[in-house]
DNA sequence: TGGTCTATGTATCTTTTGATACATACTTTT
DNA sequence: AAAAGTATGTATCAAAAGATACATAGACCA
């Protein structure tokens, strides 16, 4: 039935919102490695994840570094601001599992704004957290050692995932942290000295 | 007379909300060097700038980076967040400048937030041109060496003063950037030798 | 089974950045 | 003018990070 994801996304609870999501939206299926968003691409339209995960990340020549993850009834921060100003997006958007994504035609969203208490909420929501996400990185960039980041970063995967495996490549890891795999790799190998993990072929287990 | 302020930030259109700023708010004066708002505190009041200038900078041990400052009409995100959740600051927010400070106290921010649409959109904006800054910031110090971003700093300051000379020591320019004094000096003096600018005591002067 | 692709290990060298120490010189205070 | 404080210049050494090159090994495929 249609109405499946609006309810899904049961962020929004006035009807009316409800009804004008359903008229406008359109949902599109994105596969691993689709790329959705474009530094430097103008947009003119809102993608909330309805199921999936989105990848947004910033990229210079062969180096690039994550910025967060846009997961279900998520939004992105640089579709929302370019529904406010007419702006260009600052970062990359691809997709990293099977995705269904509601998209919305950006007119709507400061009209919205005004009318509709939830959505308001949301939007507000959605610049703090990932303001405040975006804090921590800058302040981990910006004072923490590549090795401090990585073993961070591997805590967290290990931690939301609820296991002691994580199975990510040297490579990856690079992307994720803004470095290159033979640093990563360096590094890794270091904390397997220290005891501190076992290297496999595409995962590594902490210890 | 005491609506003085209010005019100024002619931000708010709507009358009630102007009484209510009146009703609510207190003016408070900062000297440069008073720290206003440090890194941990619990907020629970909002400041938007009426005259001066806040700066607001991450710190780690002896070493600090530059957020962002915020001028007059303008405010803080670490206490637009902390109104909205039961938040502590992520940052330190110091004066640089004389300044006269507006203070609201945060219960009323999510309230205002529906009730008047000007006040949404100070906000959303806030949030907005926050966020876009510290994302650029990011890019900077994660891609960009030093030396390129001093550049950028100079250029940017010398093109907002409206002036070749910069006046800034070297200390001031490694808390800006996240460095320590003895980098800064080395790579400006390199700067000299390129001719891209002439050093002076407390001052450069771009070429 | 041989070939190809991906992932990893590692050595070497360079560049960037940081830490420490000390000297010099200008400014402000007493 | 002497003293104290601030700003700058610079040498030396160390650590962190990056670039390049090449080797090995598992995975996958024809």
């Amino acid at each position: 039935m249609k109405e499946d994801w609006v309810n899904e996304l049961n962020l929004f609870t006035e009807p009316q919102l409800r009804s004008e999501i359903l008229k406008h939206g359109k949902v599109i299926q994105a596969k691993p490695g689709d790329v959705l968003i474009k530094e430097g691409q103008h947009l003119n339209f809102l993608p909330i994840v309805i199921h999936g995960k989105i990848r947004v990340y910033q990229q210079k020549d062969d180096r690039e570094i994550l910025l967060y993850y846009v997961g279900p009834q998520e939004t992105c921060m640089m579709s929302l601001s370019a529904a406010y100003m007419d702006y260009n997006s600052a970062a990359f958007g691809m997709a990293t599992e099977d995705s269904e994504i509601l998209i919305l035609p950006a007119y709507l969203i400061a009209d919205w704004q005004l009318k509709y208490p939830s959505w308001n909420q949301y939007i507000i929501r959605t610049y703090k957290s990932r303001y405040d996400e975006l804090l921590n990185s800058f302040g981990s960039v910006a004072f923490k050692p590549i090795a401090l980041r990585l073993k961070d970063y591997l805590l967290s995967s290990a931690h939301t995932n609820n296991s002691k495996k994580v199975f990510v490549s040297h490579q990856t890891l690079a992307n994720e942290l803004g470095t290159t795999r033979v640093v990563i790799s360096r590094i890794l190998k270091q904390f397997e000295k220290e005891k501190i993990l076992k290297l496999g072929r595409g995962y590594m287990e902490l210890v």
